[in-house]
RNA sequence: CGGGGAGUGGCGCAGUCCGGUAGCGCAUUCGCUUUGGGAGCGAAGGGUCGCAGGUUCAAAUCCUGUCUCCCCGACCA
Protein backbone atom coordinates (compact mmCIF):
# COMPACT_ATOMS: atom_id res chain seq x y z
CA UNK A 1 0.00 0.00 0.00
CA UNK A 2 1.41 3.44 -0.86
CA UNK A 3 1.71 5.52 1.92
CA UNK A 4 1.13 9.09 1.38
CA UNK A 5 0.57 9.95 5.18
CA UNK A 6 3.42 10.17 7.97
CA UNK A 7 3.55 8.23 10.80
CA UNK A 8 2.06 9.89 13.47
CA UNK A 9 5.11 9.20 16.00
CA UNK A 10 7.38 10.62 13.27
CA UNK A 11 6.32 14.12 12.80
CA UNK A 12 2.86 14.93 14.23
CA UNK A 13 2.53 18.56 12.26
CA UNK A 14 2.88 16.89 9.16
CA UNK A 15 0.39 13.93 9.92
CA UNK A 16 -1.94 16.75 10.44
CA UNK A 17 -1.51 18.10 6.98
CA UNK A 18 -1.17 14.97 5.33
CA UNK A 19 -4.31 13.78 6.82
CA UNK A 20 -6.10 17.14 5.85
CA UNK A 21 -4.57 16.75 2.52
CA UNK A 22 -5.77 12.93 2.06
CA UNK A 23 -8.94 13.53 3.18
CA UNK A 24 -9.42 16.39 0.84
CA UNK A 25 -10.84 18.41 3.97
CA UNK A 26 -8.96 21.80 2.70
CA UNK A 27 -6.56 23.45 1.01
CA UNK A 28 -4.02 26.31 1.54
CA UNK A 29 -5.12 29.12 -0.62
CA UNK A 30 -3.56 31.91 -2.58
CA UNK A 31 -4.00 34.20 0.54
CA UNK A 32 -1.54 33.87 3.50
CA UNK A 33 -3.40 32.78 6.47
CA UNK A 34 -6.48 31.59 4.60
CA UNK A 35 -7.71 28.31 3.84
CA UNK A 36 -10.10 26.66 0.83
CA UNK A 37 -12.51 24.25 2.73
CA UNK A 38 -12.88 21.59 0.33
CA UNK A 39 -16.55 20.18 0.41
CA UNK A 40 -15.74 17.03 2.32
CA UNK A 41 -14.35 19.32 5.30
CA UNK A 42 -17.66 21.29 4.61
CA UNK A 43 -19.64 18.44 4.81
CA UNK A 44 -18.54 18.13 8.16
CA UNK A 45 -18.32 21.84 9.56
CA UNK A 46 -21.90 21.65 8.22
CA UNK A 47 -23.20 18.56 10.39
CA UNK A 48 -21.33 20.50 13.67
CA UNK A 49 -23.23 23.60 12.66
CA UNK A 50 -26.40 21.34 11.92
CA UNK A 51 -26.27 19.78 15.35
CA UNK A 52 -25.31 23.35 17.46
CA UNK A 53 -27.91 25.23 15.39
CA UNK A 54 -30.69 22.80 16.89
CA UNK A 55 -29.20 22.60 20.55
CA UNK A 56 -28.89 26.58 19.92
CA UNK A 57 -32.55 26.00 19.13
CA UNK A 58 -33.49 24.25 21.58
CA UNK A 59 -32.45 26.36 24.61
CA UNK A 60 -34.67 29.50 23.02
CA UNK A 61 -32.27 31.16 20.70
CA UNK A 62 -32.82 32.50 17.90
CA UNK A 63 -30.22 33.58 14.54
CA UNK A 64 -29.65 36.95 13.32
CA UNK A 65 -27.16 38.40 10.97
CA UNK A 66 -24.69 41.95 11.43
CA UNK A 67 -22.08 43.32 9.44
CA UNK A 68 -19.02 42.53 8.52
CA UNK A 69 -17.83 46.26 8.94
CA UNK A 70 -17.33 47.96 12.26
CA UNK A 71 -16.66 51.45 12.93
CA UNK A 72 -13.39 52.00 13.32
CA UNK A 73 -14.87 53.99 16.70
CA UNK A 74 -17.03 51.05 18.01
CA UNK A 75 -13.89 48.71 18.96
CA UNK A 76 -12.96 51.87 21.15
CA UNK A 77 -15.58 51.82 23.16
CA UNK A 78 -14.87 49.41 25.21
CA UNK A 79 -10.90 49.63 26.22
CA UNK A 80 -10.23 46.32 27.29
CA UNK A 81 -11.49 44.95 23.90
CA UNK A 82 -9.97 47.03 22.04
CA UNK A 83 -6.56 46.32 23.84
CA UNK A 84 -7.30 42.80 22.94
CA UNK A 85 -8.06 42.85 19.77
CA UNK A 86 -6.35 46.16 18.01
CA UNK A 87 -2.89 43.94 17.00
CA UNK A 88 -5.09 41.78 14.77
CA UNK A 89 -7.46 43.60 13.25
CA UNK A 90 -7.96 44.24 8.90
CA UNK A 91 -8.62 47.56 8.69
CA UNK A 92 -10.51 49.11 5.28
CA UNK A 93 -9.54 52.61 4.20
CA UNK A 94 -10.51 52.82 0.91
CA UNK A 95 -13.32 51.98 -1.35
CA UNK A 96 -12.17 51.77 -4.75
CA UNK A 97 -9.88 50.75 -7.34
CA UNK A 98 -8.69 52.30 -10.73
CA UNK A 99 -7.41 50.74 -13.65
CA UNK A 100 -3.46 52.08 -13.97
CA UNK A 101 -0.73 50.81 -16.36
CA UNK A 102 -0.33 46.82 -15.04
CA UNK A 103 -3.80 46.68 -13.66
CA UNK A 104 -5.23 48.48 -10.56
CA UNK A 105 -4.31 50.45 -7.96
CA UNK A 106 -5.86 51.81 -4.93
CA UNK A 107 -7.71 55.68 -5.97
CA UNK A 108 -6.47 57.83 -3.06
CA UNK A 109 -10.03 59.73 -3.86
CA UNK A 110 -11.91 57.30 -2.17
CA UNK A 111 -10.47 57.10 1.14
CA UNK A 112 -13.23 56.49 4.01
CA UNK A 113 -13.88 59.49 6.44
CA UNK A 114 -14.41 56.58 8.93
CA UNK A 115 -12.12 53.20 8.66
CA UNK A 116 -13.87 50.11 8.58
CA UNK A 117 -12.66 47.02 10.90
CA UNK A 118 -13.51 43.51 9.35
CA UNK A 119 -14.62 42.23 12.67
CA UNK A 120 -12.40 39.89 14.76
CA UNK A 121 -15.68 39.14 17.13
CA UNK A 122 -19.32 41.22 16.96
CA UNK A 123 -20.00 42.18 20.41
CA UNK A 124 -19.85 46.08 19.20
CA UNK A 125 -21.57 46.29 16.26
CA UNK A 126 -24.55 43.65 18.19
CA UNK A 127 -24.50 46.05 21.36
CA UNK A 128 -24.68 48.71 19.10
CA UNK A 129 -28.32 47.21 17.97
CA UNK A 130 -28.98 46.26 21.29
CA UNK A 131 -29.06 49.37 22.46
CA UNK A 132 -32.06 50.05 20.32
CA UNK A 133 -33.76 47.28 20.60
CA UNK A 134 -33.76 47.26 24.45
CA UNK A 135 -36.29 49.57 26.65
CA UNK A 136 -37.74 47.53 29.21
CA UNK A 137 -37.43 44.18 30.86
CA UNK A 138 -39.78 43.28 29.25
CA UNK A 139 -37.55 43.31 26.44
CA UNK A 140 -35.57 40.92 27.80
CA UNK A 141 -33.32 38.48 27.49
CA UNK A 142 -32.40 38.35 24.31
CA UNK A 143 -30.45 35.37 22.79
CA UNK A 144 -29.27 35.71 19.28
CA UNK A 145 -26.86 33.28 17.59
CA UNK A 146 -24.98 34.53 14.59
CA UNK A 147 -23.28 31.97 12.05
CA UNK A 148 -20.17 34.02 10.43
CA UNK A 149 -16.76 34.38 9.39
CA UNK A 150 -14.32 36.41 11.34
CA UNK A 151 -11.01 37.66 10.57
CA UNK A 152 -7.98 38.16 12.71
CA UNK A 153 -4.68 39.08 11.50
CA UNK A 154 -2.85 35.67 13.05
CA UNK A 155 1.54 35.95 12.87
CA UNK A 156 1.16 31.95 12.26
CA UNK A 157 -1.45 29.92 10.97
CA UNK A 158 -2.05 26.02 10.87
CA UNK A 159 -5.49 24.87 8.32
CA UNK A 160 -8.91 24.92 11.00
CA UNK A 161 -6.32 25.51 13.93
CA UNK A 162 -5.84 28.80 13.23
CA UNK A 163 -6.48 30.90 10.45
CA UNK A 164 -6.84 34.31 9.60
CA UNK A 165 -10.45 34.07 8.42
CA UNK A 166 -12.35 31.70 10.43
CA UNK A 167 -15.99 29.91 10.67
CA UNK A 168 -17.71 30.39 13.71
CA UNK A 169 -21.04 30.84 15.62
CA UNK A 170 -21.28 33.97 18.13
CA UNK A 171 -23.93 33.90 20.43
CA UNK A 172 -24.89 37.41 22.14
CA UNK A 173 -27.56 37.41 24.87
CA UNK A 174 -28.80 40.19 26.91
CA UNK A 175 -30.14 39.74 30.39
CA UNK A 176 -32.06 41.92 33.09
CA UNK A 177 -29.59 39.83 36.04
CA UNK A 178 -26.39 39.10 36.86
CA UNK A 179 -27.67 35.87 37.82
CA UNK A 180 -29.60 35.42 34.93
CA UNK A 181 -26.38 36.05 32.27
CA UNK A 182 -24.35 33.70 34.72
CA UNK A 183 -26.92 30.92 33.96
CA UNK A 184 -26.63 31.58 30.37
CA UNK A 185 -22.89 31.49 30.25
CA UNK A 186 -22.63 28.33 32.18
CA UNK A 187 -25.68 26.51 29.98
CA UNK A 188 -23.71 27.43 26.57
CA UNK A 189 -20.53 25.92 27.88
CA UNK A 190 -23.01 23.03 29.10
CA UNK A 191 -24.23 22.92 25.66
CA UNK A 192 -20.52 23.00 24.09
CA UNK A 193 -19.52 20.01 26.59
CA UNK A 194 -22.37 17.98 25.37
CA UNK A 195 -21.84 18.49 21.60
CA UNK A 196 -17.98 17.93 21.85
CA UNK A 197 -18.66 14.55 23.80
CA UNK A 198 -21.83 13.20 22.23
CA UNK A 199 -20.91 14.45 18.56
CA UNK A 200 -17.96 14.97 18.30
CA UNK A 201 -17.02 12.14 20.68
CA UNK A 202 -14.14 14.43 22.03
CA UNK A 203 -13.53 14.56 25.67
CA UNK A 204 -13.28 17.96 27.55
CA UNK A 205 -12.69 19.48 30.53
CA UNK A 206 -14.85 22.65 32.22
CA UNK A 207 -13.21 25.20 33.57
CA UNK A 208 -12.93 29.16 33.77
CA UNK A 209 -9.49 31.06 32.22
CA UNK A 210 -7.24 32.82 34.30
CA UNK A 211 -7.05 36.37 33.78
CA UNK A 212 -4.57 36.75 31.45
CA UNK A 213 -6.48 34.23 29.48
CA UNK A 214 -9.62 35.76 29.56
CA UNK A 215 -11.81 37.27 26.75
CA UNK A 216 -11.04 40.92 26.25
CA UNK A 217 -13.89 42.62 27.43
CA UNK A 218 -14.73 39.55 29.42
CA UNK A 219 -16.10 39.28 33.83
CA UNK A 220 -14.88 35.56 33.16
CA UNK A 221 -14.48 32.96 30.36
CA UNK A 222 -15.19 29.58 30.66
CA UNK A 223 -13.91 26.92 28.45
CA UNK A 224 -14.01 23.86 26.87
CA UNK A 225 -10.34 21.98 26.80
CA UNK A 226 -9.40 18.90 25.24
CA UNK A 227 -6.51 16.79 24.71
CA UNK A 228 -5.09 16.11 21.64
CA UNK A 229 -3.17 12.53 20.83
CA UNK A 230 0.22 14.68 20.96
CA UNK A 231 -0.66 15.18 24.31
CA UNK A 232 -0.89 18.92 24.14
CA UNK A 233 -4.85 20.47 24.42
CA UNK A 234 -7.11 22.40 23.02
CA UNK A 235 -8.91 25.04 23.31
CA UNK A 236 -12.74 24.09 21.39
CA UNK A 237 -14.83 26.55 22.59
CA UNK A 238 -15.71 29.49 25.01
CA UNK A 239 -18.43 30.80 26.82
CA UNK A 240 -17.83 34.54 28.47
CA UNK A 241 -19.65 36.11 31.31
CA UNK A 242 -19.40 39.91 30.08
CA UNK A 243 -21.18 41.38 32.95
CA UNK A 244 -22.04 44.97 32.20
CA UNK A 245 -19.07 46.54 30.17
CA UNK A 246 -20.58 45.92 26.78
CA UNK A 247 -23.74 47.78 28.40
CA UNK A 248 -22.47 51.05 30.20
CA UNK A 249 -19.74 51.07 26.45
CA UNK A 250 -22.68 51.32 24.58
CA UNK A 251 -25.02 52.80 26.95
CA UNK A 252 -27.60 49.83 27.02
CA UNK A 253 -30.30 50.08 29.88
CA UNK A 254 -33.46 49.18 30.75
CA UNK A 255 -36.12 50.26 32.32
CA UNK A 256 -36.70 47.44 35.48
CA UNK A 257 -39.85 46.02 37.12
CA UNK A 258 -39.30 48.50 39.83
CA UNK A 259 -39.21 51.64 37.33
CA UNK A 260 -34.95 52.04 37.85
CA UNK A 261 -33.21 52.22 34.88
CA UNK A 262 -30.29 49.33 35.19
CA UNK A 263 -27.68 48.49 32.59
CA UNK A 264 -28.27 44.87 31.40
CA UNK A 265 -26.20 41.84 31.57
CA UNK A 266 -24.15 40.20 28.51
CA UNK A 267 -22.99 36.38 27.58
CA UNK A 268 -21.21 35.70 24.64
CA UNK A 269 -19.90 32.56 23.11
CA UNK A 270 -18.54 30.55 20.36
CA UNK A 271 -16.68 27.81 18.66
CA UNK A 272 -15.38 27.93 15.62
CA UNK A 273 -13.78 25.50 12.48
CA UNK A 274 -10.80 24.86 14.59
CA UNK A 275 -13.57 22.01 16.29
CA UNK A 276 -12.61 20.35 12.83
CA UNK A 277 -8.89 20.49 13.80
CA UNK A 278 -9.89 19.15 17.16
CA UNK A 279 -12.21 16.04 15.96
CA UNK A 280 -8.84 15.24 13.19
CA UNK A 281 -6.06 15.17 16.18
CA UNK A 282 -8.91 13.49 18.95
CA UNK A 283 -9.53 10.20 16.79
CA UNK A 284 -7.57 9.77 13.22
CA UNK A 285 -4.50 7.91 12.82
CA UNK A 286 -1.80 7.20 10.32
CA UNK A 287 -4.50 5.75 7.99
CA UNK A 288 -6.02 9.15 7.71
CA UNK A 289 -9.32 10.52 9.38
CA UNK A 290 -11.48 8.69 11.56
CA UNK A 291 -14.99 10.12 12.04
CA UNK A 292 -17.47 9.61 14.48
CA UNK A 293 -20.70 8.56 13.34
CA UNK A 294 -22.83 11.45 14.52
CA UNK A 295 -20.52 14.01 11.99
CA UNK A 296 -19.75 11.79 9.13
CA UNK A 297 -21.34 13.05 5.93
CA UNK A 298 -21.27 9.54 5.18
CA UNK A 299 -21.67 7.03 7.51
CA UNK A 300 -21.88 3.53 5.42
CA UNK A 301 -20.08 2.95 2.02
CA UNK A 302 -20.64 0.26 0.08
CA UNK A 303 -18.01 -1.03 -2.30
CA UNK A 304 -18.82 -3.55 -5.01
CA UNK A 305 -16.29 -6.20 -6.31
CA UNK A 306 -16.30 -8.13 -9.34
CA UNK A 307 -13.96 -9.56 -11.84
CA UNK A 308 -16.29 -9.38 -15.06
CA UNK A 309 -19.21 -7.91 -16.49
CA UNK A 310 -21.97 -10.69 -15.18
CA UNK A 311 -20.22 -10.30 -12.19
CA UNK A 312 -20.71 -6.96 -11.95
CA UNK A 313 -24.58 -7.25 -12.60
CA UNK A 314 -24.87 -9.32 -9.86
CA UNK A 315 -23.29 -8.01 -7.71
CA UNK A 316 -25.15 -4.26 -7.79
CA UNK A 317 -28.29 -5.99 -7.86
CA UNK A 318 -27.37 -7.63 -4.92
CA UNK A 319 -26.05 -4.54 -2.97
CA UNK A 320 -28.60 -2.51 -4.44
CA UNK A 321 -31.22 -3.23 -2.24
CA UNK A 322 -28.93 -3.55 0.53
CA UNK A 323 -28.01 0.60 0.02
CA UNK A 324 -31.48 0.91 -0.20
CA UNK A 325 -32.54 -1.01 2.71
CA UNK A 326 -29.97 1.07 5.07
CA UNK A 327 -30.58 4.56 3.28
CA UNK A 328 -33.79 3.91 4.41
CA UNK A 329 -33.28 2.60 7.78
CA UNK A 330 -31.76 6.66 8.35
CA UNK A 331 -28.33 6.02 7.90
CA UNK A 332 -26.45 8.02 5.47
CA UNK A 333 -25.00 5.45 3.10
CA UNK A 334 -23.11 5.70 -0.25
CA UNK A 335 -22.89 2.80 -2.91
CA UNK A 336 -19.03 4.07 -4.82
CA UNK A 337 -20.09 1.85 -8.30
CA UNK A 338 -17.10 4.04 -9.87
CA UNK A 339 -15.75 1.87 -12.71
CA UNK A 340 -12.41 3.97 -13.15
CA UNK A 341 -11.25 2.72 -9.75
CA UNK A 342 -10.06 -0.35 -8.05
CA UNK A 343 -11.81 -1.49 -4.59
CA UNK A 344 -8.55 -1.72 -3.04
CA UNK A 345 -8.30 2.03 -4.34
CA UNK A 346 -12.01 2.61 -2.66
CA UNK A 347 -10.92 0.97 0.92
CA UNK A 348 -7.74 3.45 1.18
CA UNK A 349 -9.70 6.66 -0.25
CA UNK A 350 -12.85 6.17 2.10
CA UNK A 351 -10.27 5.13 5.22
CA UNK A 352 -8.58 8.06 4.24
CA UNK A 353 -11.81 10.10 4.17
CA UNK A 354 -12.49 8.51 7.43
CA UNK A 355 -16.06 6.86 6.80
CA UNK A 356 -16.89 5.19 9.81
CA UNK A 357 -18.20 1.88 8.17
CA UNK A 358 -17.28 -0.23 5.03
CA UNK A 359 -19.24 -3.02 3.20
CA UNK A 360 -17.65 -5.19 0.57
CA UNK A 361 -20.35 -6.87 -1.76
CA UNK A 362 -18.62 -9.33 -3.66
CA UNK A 363 -19.28 -12.96 -5.87
CA UNK A 364 -19.09 -14.35 -2.81
CA UNK A 365 -21.31 -12.99 -0.96
CA UNK A 366 -23.66 -12.76 -3.26
CA UNK A 367 -23.61 -16.45 -3.47
CA UNK A 368 -23.79 -16.63 0.71
CA UNK A 369 -25.52 -13.81 1.38
CA UNK A 370 -23.71 -12.00 3.03
CA UNK A 371 -21.77 -8.96 3.44
CA UNK A 372 -18.20 -7.85 4.36
CA UNK A 373 -18.25 -5.06 7.22
CA UNK A 374 -15.22 -3.15 8.19
CA UNK A 375 -14.93 -0.78 11.14
CA UNK A 376 -12.88 2.12 10.30
CA UNK A 377 -11.47 3.18 13.68
CA UNK A 378 -10.49 -0.37 14.63
CA UNK A 379 -9.75 -1.77 10.97
CA UNK A 380 -11.57 -5.00 12.09
CA UNK A 381 -13.63 -6.87 9.32
CA UNK A 382 -16.28 -9.20 9.52
CA UNK A 383 -18.64 -11.32 7.42
CA UNK A 384 -22.01 -11.14 8.45
CA UNK A 385 -25.14 -12.41 7.42
CA UNK A 386 -26.95 -9.89 4.12
CA UNK A 387 -30.10 -10.50 6.63
CA UNK A 388 -30.84 -7.43 9.17
CA UNK A 389 -28.00 -5.56 8.10
CA UNK A 390 -29.58 -2.18 8.27
CA UNK A 391 -30.07 -2.95 12.05
CA UNK A 392 -26.37 -4.26 12.13
CA UNK A 393 -24.90 -1.26 10.40
CA UNK A 394 -27.62 1.05 13.00
CA UNK A 395 -25.48 -0.96 15.84
CA UNK A 396 -21.94 -0.57 14.66
CA UNK A 397 -22.62 3.07 14.28
CA UNK A 398 -24.03 3.37 18.05
CA UNK A 399 -21.16 1.49 19.07
CA UNK A 400 -18.62 2.90 16.99
CA UNK A 401 -19.81 6.46 18.38
CA UNK A 402 -19.63 5.32 21.61
CA UNK A 403 -16.25 3.51 21.69
CA UNK A 404 -14.38 6.53 20.07
CA UNK A 405 -15.21 8.35 23.15
CA UNK A 406 -14.61 6.16 25.17
CA UNK A 407 -10.81 5.40 23.92
CA UNK A 408 -10.60 9.43 23.72
CA UNK A 409 -11.77 9.36 27.24
CA UNK A 410 -8.89 6.72 28.55
CA UNK A 411 -6.44 8.39 26.85
CA UNK A 412 -7.55 11.65 28.13
CA UNK A 413 -7.70 10.35 31.55
CA UNK A 414 -4.46 8.55 31.93
CA UNK A 415 -2.70 11.34 30.56
CA UNK A 416 -4.07 13.25 33.16
CA UNK A 417 -2.22 13.42 36.33
CA UNK A 418 -1.41 15.81 39.75
CA UNK A 419 1.67 16.63 40.54
CA UNK A 420 3.23 18.65 44.08
CA UNK A 421 6.09 19.91 42.88
CA UNK A 422 7.68 22.21 40.64
CA UNK A 423 10.53 19.85 39.88
CA UNK A 424 7.84 17.18 39.18
CA UNK A 425 5.80 19.31 37.34
CA UNK A 426 8.77 20.44 35.07
CA UNK A 427 9.85 16.77 34.25
CA UNK A 428 6.11 15.87 33.77
CA UNK A 429 4.98 18.39 31.53
CA UNK A 430 7.50 17.03 29.08
CA UNK A 431 5.60 14.10 27.94
CA UNK A 432 2.04 16.21 27.43
CA UNK A 433 -0.76 15.65 28.77
CA UNK A 434 -3.35 17.46 31.26
CA UNK A 435 -1.86 18.24 34.38
CA UNK A 436 -3.23 19.67 38.19
CA UNK A 437 -0.98 21.05 40.09
CA UNK A 438 -1.64 24.09 42.70
CA UNK A 439 -1.12 27.67 42.31
CA UNK A 440 -1.24 31.09 44.01
CA UNK A 441 -3.32 32.63 41.98
CA UNK A 442 -0.66 35.62 40.42
CA UNK A 443 -0.23 36.49 37.03
CA UNK A 444 3.78 36.07 37.85
CA UNK A 445 3.71 32.72 38.92
CA UNK A 446 1.28 32.04 35.72
CA UNK A 447 3.79 33.98 33.30
CA UNK A 448 7.05 32.09 35.15
CA UNK A 449 5.50 28.60 34.66
CA UNK A 450 4.88 29.81 31.20
CA UNK A 451 7.99 31.31 30.65
CA UNK A 452 9.96 28.21 32.20
CA UNK A 453 8.01 25.32 30.69
CA UNK A 454 5.49 26.90 27.49
CA UNK A 455 2.78 25.49 30.04
CA UNK A 456 -0.23 27.73 30.28
CA UNK A 457 -3.18 27.14 33.23
CA UNK A 458 -5.72 25.51 30.43
CA UNK A 459 -8.25 25.80 33.24
CA UNK A 460 -9.39 26.23 36.98
CA UNK A 461 -11.87 23.60 37.54
CA UNK A 462 -15.52 24.32 38.78
CA UNK A 463 -16.05 22.60 42.61
CA UNK A 464 -15.46 23.35 46.04
CA UNK A 465 -12.15 24.91 46.98
CA UNK A 466 -9.14 22.23 48.27
CA UNK A 467 -6.57 24.29 49.56
CA UNK A 468 -3.12 23.30 49.42
CA UNK A 469 0.52 25.34 48.65
CA UNK A 470 1.52 27.07 45.19
CA UNK A 471 4.07 24.37 43.66
CA UNK A 472 6.08 27.50 42.55
CA UNK A 473 5.92 29.90 45.70
CA UNK A 474 4.68 27.55 48.29
CA UNK A 475 1.74 30.48 48.96
CA UNK A 476 -1.67 30.10 49.88
CA UNK A 477 -3.51 28.03 46.84
CA UNK A 478 -7.46 27.76 46.71
CA UNK A 479 -7.88 24.83 44.15
CA UNK A 480 -5.64 22.96 42.01
CA UNK A 481 -5.57 24.72 38.48
CA UNK A 482 -4.94 22.11 34.87
CA UNK A 483 -1.43 22.94 33.26
CA UNK A 484 -0.88 21.89 29.54
CA UNK A 485 0.93 22.86 26.74
CA UNK A 486 -1.85 24.03 24.24
CA UNK A 487 -2.43 24.84 20.09
C1' C B 1 8.37 39.39 13.61
C1' G B 2 13.40 36.28 14.75
C1' G B 3 15.92 31.30 13.47
C1' G B 4 15.81 26.95 10.08
C1' G B 5 13.90 24.40 5.55
C1' A B 6 11.37 24.65 0.82
C1' G B 7 8.94 26.63 -3.89
C1' U B 8 10.41 22.78 -10.96
C1' G B 9 3.33 19.76 -15.32
C1' G B 10 -2.59 18.37 -10.81
C1' C B 11 0.50 15.81 -6.54
C1' G B 12 5.47 14.07 -4.79
C1' C B 13 10.40 14.83 -6.33
C1' A B 14 15.51 14.82 -9.26
C1' G B 15 18.33 18.39 -11.80
C1' U B 16 21.03 23.90 -8.91
C1' C B 17 27.35 23.00 -6.03
C1' C B 18 30.21 22.94 -11.58
C1' G B 19 25.02 27.84 -16.58
C1' G B 20 24.11 24.94 -22.65
C1' U B 21 17.22 25.22 -24.21
C1' A B 22 13.72 20.33 -18.52
C1' G B 23 13.30 14.83 -16.48
C1' C B 24 11.25 10.76 -13.11
C1' G B 25 7.12 8.51 -10.18
C1' C B 26 1.97 9.05 -9.28
C1' A B 27 -2.31 11.25 -11.44
C1' U B 28 -4.94 12.51 -16.39
C1' U B 29 -6.73 10.87 -21.68
C1' C B 30 -7.28 6.63 -25.27
C1' G B 31 -6.93 1.16 -26.12
C1' C B 32 -6.68 -3.87 -24.38
C1' U B 33 -6.23 -7.02 -20.19
C1' U B 34 -7.90 -6.51 -15.02
C1' U B 35 -11.07 -5.89 -10.15
C1' G B 36 -11.83 -9.70 -2.28
C1' G B 37 -6.54 -3.98 0.17
C1' G B 38 -3.93 1.83 -3.47
C1' A B 39 -3.87 -3.06 -11.14
C1' G B 40 -0.61 -4.26 -15.81
C1' C B 41 1.02 -3.19 -20.73
C1' G B 42 1.07 0.19 -24.92
C1' A B 43 0.29 5.13 -26.67
C1' A B 44 -0.83 10.38 -25.82
C1' G B 45 -1.52 15.26 -23.50
C1' G B 46 0.33 18.60 -19.92
C1' G B 47 5.65 22.76 -17.19
C1' U B 48 7.69 30.75 -19.77
C1' C B 49 11.26 25.88 -13.23
C1' G B 50 6.94 31.10 -7.20
C1' C B 51 7.34 36.33 -8.98
C1' A B 52 10.39 40.75 -10.51
C1' G B 53 14.95 42.64 -11.81
C1' G B 54 20.25 41.82 -12.92
C1' U B 55 24.95 39.16 -14.84
C1' U B 56 25.80 36.25 -19.50
C1' C B 57 26.20 34.60 -26.37
C1' A B 58 23.12 31.45 -23.12
C1' A B 59 19.89 31.11 -16.47
C1' A B 60 15.67 26.11 -13.19
C1' U B 61 21.07 26.66 -12.18
C1' C B 62 24.88 32.65 -10.54
C1' C B 63 23.48 37.74 -8.00
C1' U B 64 19.64 41.16 -5.78
C1' G B 65 14.83 41.97 -4.27
C1' U B 66 10.05 40.09 -3.27
C1' C B 67 5.87 36.64 -2.31
C1' U B 68 4.15 32.04 -0.37
C1' C B 69 4.34 27.45 2.39
C1' C B 70 6.39 24.10 6.32
C1' C B 71 9.09 23.54 11.18
C1' C B 72 10.88 25.99 15.86
C1' G B 73 10.22 30.49 18.90
C1' A B 74 7.32 35.41 20.54
C1' C B 75 1.38 36.52 20.10
C1' C B 76 -3.64 34.39 19.90
C1' A B 77 -9.85 30.82 19.26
Amino acid sequence: MAKKITNRDQDYSQWYLDVVREAQLAEHSPVRGCMVIRPHGFAIWENMKQALDTMFKETGHENAYFPLFIPKSFLSKEAQHVEGFAKECAVITHSRLQSVEDGVAVDPESKLEEELIVRPTSETIIWDSYRNWIQSYRDLPILINQWANVVRWEMRTRLFLRTMEFLWQEGHTAHATKEEAVEETLKMLDVYKTFAEEFMAMPVKTGVKTASERFAGAVDTYCIEALMQDGKALQAGTSHFLGQNFAKAFDVRFQDVDGEHKYVWATSWGVSTRLVGGLIMTHSDDNGLVLPPKLAPVQVVIVPIYRNDEQRKSVLEYAEPVFNEIRDAGIKVKLDDRENYKPGYKFAQHEAQGVPLRIAVGPRDVENENLELARRDTLEKEIVDRKGIAERANGLLKKIQSDLFQTAKKRTDDRTRTVDSYEEFKQEIEKGGFIYAHWDGTDETEEKIKEETKATIRLIPPGEPEPGSCMVTGRDSEKLVLFARSY
